[in-house]
DNA sequence: ATGAAAGCGCTAACAT
DNA sequence: ATGTTAGCGCTTTCAT
């Protein structure tokens, strides 16, 4: 079964319909030129032959591409409801999506090459790991669009949630809830984890509880989660914040087993609404970053600048909100 | 800042090299045939330019893609660490990846229809829920390997994992910890579910025990698992195998929440590694797949579909392993 | 409404 | 070792 079979082309399906490659395009690209009988005709042919258009034919030709380049990381939190948000807002708006991952293997420069080499009109990053100077260089490329992380060089665009507020709701929901002495547990050197501890200071003060503010290191996995519990069981607080879902996590585990009960012992609230954060056995209250409209703003961006919009603002910061479940309750009294 | 700066092509590259646009393509494509001076002077400017090759010119012109296409769904277990595998194995192999989501509202033919069109040498398909039928009337267009499926139509080419075996793997384990009364919650219509209901009940006779085989009716989520438990606690036995992580976790949870010590007075088995079932709080003893292999191999297949080579055997099974952890224990006295 | 012809950026034959 | 030329499948003038 040897696959030699060439495809069918425009040539083709014109010699069958009997009429001009040029009047053929016109039909498949639904423009405007041709009569509706001819237009019947041809599309009758084209599906009969299973004509498929050549899109890189199409686009080379055509000069632009209306093609979104995305790069999104293997495994990550919510790429998942991202790529599923780009690409409802890409479809709406006419665009096509192409996908470049990151894996523990294929780093994000790879994935954006190979982005630059499919002639992409623009780039949508998720979560950007390089540094921002070479952010800034693509960008004089074309439109960049970077995910679920600040940027300060002007040539980028920035779509992220406004991680200083989703800690302050969520220290706001425990001192609501009567506590006070609320630890964070930081990410440490992840991107977000600056803005998320400083949003946690904050709030503390805000609520006059700065003395009982204390940050201890943490980091993106479960077992930074895991050491910073242990760390904090030597002088538990009645609640601690934790830089993402995963950490929380690590953090439960170790909590439960040191005979703590959660929420009543000490309250926890998680950051990411991951997928396992629903699981009837973690039930981790939360705070949940607006995916939906990140996406829809990060596609309607990158086309503004295909177009040469001129826009308002090149950073869009978008508040999170609390999914309130099963790790948090009353203070102990 | 309007992206109107047309791009750096051969030609620019060939004009500031003062040489010609075939001697460029040669040094970019690697290829014999220009002197060592010459190829050095010309990926100087090429990178001075920052030169980036057209894939869609390339491809186009040479009439072989070298490019796989891969259909995966968003937030399908292990579907990240497929790719990460998939990436790995094209690259040793000199091929390219183009992926096309499934989510929630792009469905299957919408993603496989994009493929296409962007003339993928062949589709590599992850646990494709399309009917078989279709699946074979695509492999007559170009090479398919479907993985994670078992299909019957001897067009399509399988790289799946044996699901049986799988169930065996973790009926046995069970019974070497003395348990008899061992339970299976099922996939309900999932693709999958007969043939490891199959495996269970086969397992279950080998060791005699098919007094105590019992099947209860479950799915794909965690609500399912739950469902199931309830339905178990009438009359329980002392270990149960189950279609999935998902459902485990919706299992376990109903089990502890009534009571049950697991693995004291239940064990537990799932089925497919899922991330989560490592979390310390879940930590799943559960059927792996080996998706490394799986990968490699299916794009192995993919590559002689595309250059013509005779394979022995359409369909390639690959044995699962046990990854034991903390739900399964010995049964109770 | 329809067709002829040029050309997008590249590779592959075939010169030299 | 290097250059010239044709053409991949399509879109886009420009004719008719």
């Amino acid at each position: 079964m040897t696959v030699g079979d060439r495809r069918t082309t425009l040539a083709d399906v014109a010699a069958a319909a009997g009429v001009s490659v040029a009047l053929v395009s016109i039909v498949m690209r639904d423009a405007p030129g041709a009569s509706a009988a001819t237009r019947e005709r041809v599309l009758e042919v084209a599906r009969r032959l299973d004509y498929q258009p050549d899109s890189r034919a199409r686009l080379l030709r055509s000069g632009q591409s209306r093609l979104l380049g995305v790069v999104f990381g293997v495994q990550h939190p919510f790429h998942d409801d991202l790529l599923t948000g780009l690409y409802d807002a890409a479809e709406r708006i006419g665009y096509e999506l192409t996908l470049s991952a990151v894996t523990p293997r294929r780093d994000e420069r790879t994935a954006i090459s190979g982005l630059l080499q499919d002639r992409c009109a623009a780039l949508v990053l998720l979560g950007p790991q390089i540094p921002a100077a070479e952010l800034a260089t693509l960008a004089g490329r074309l439109p960049v669009v970077a995910m679920m992380r600040a940027v300060r060089q002007r040539q980028v665009d920035v779509v992220r949630t406004d991680d200083a507020r989703g800690m302050h709701l969520a220290v706001d929901h425990l001192v609501a809830l009567g506590h006070r002495n609320i630890a964070h547990v930081d990410g440490g050197r992840w991107l977000a984890s600056a803005e998320r501890r400083q949003g946690y200071r904050d709030a503390m003060r805000r609520h006059g509880l700065e003395a009982y503010a204390k940050v201890v290191n943490g980091g993106f996995g479960e077992e930074d989660g895991a050491r910073a519990a242990r760390e904090l069981l030597d002088d538990p607080p009645t609640a601690v914040t934790v830089f993402n879902d995963l950490g929380s996590t690590g953090l439960l585990d170790v909590l439960r087993r040191h005979g703590r009960a959660v929420p009543g012992d000490i309250s926890v609230v998680g950051y990411d609404d991951s997928s396992f954060s629903r699981l009837a056995h973690i039930d981790l209250t939360t705070v949940a970053q607006d995916i939906e409209t990140m996406a829809t703003l990060a596609v309607a961006r990158a086309v503004e600048r295909i177009d040469g919009t001129r826009v308002a603002h090149r950073e869009m910061v978008i508040p999170p909100r609390l999914v309130v479940r099963g790790t948090t309750g009353p203070a102990p009294a």
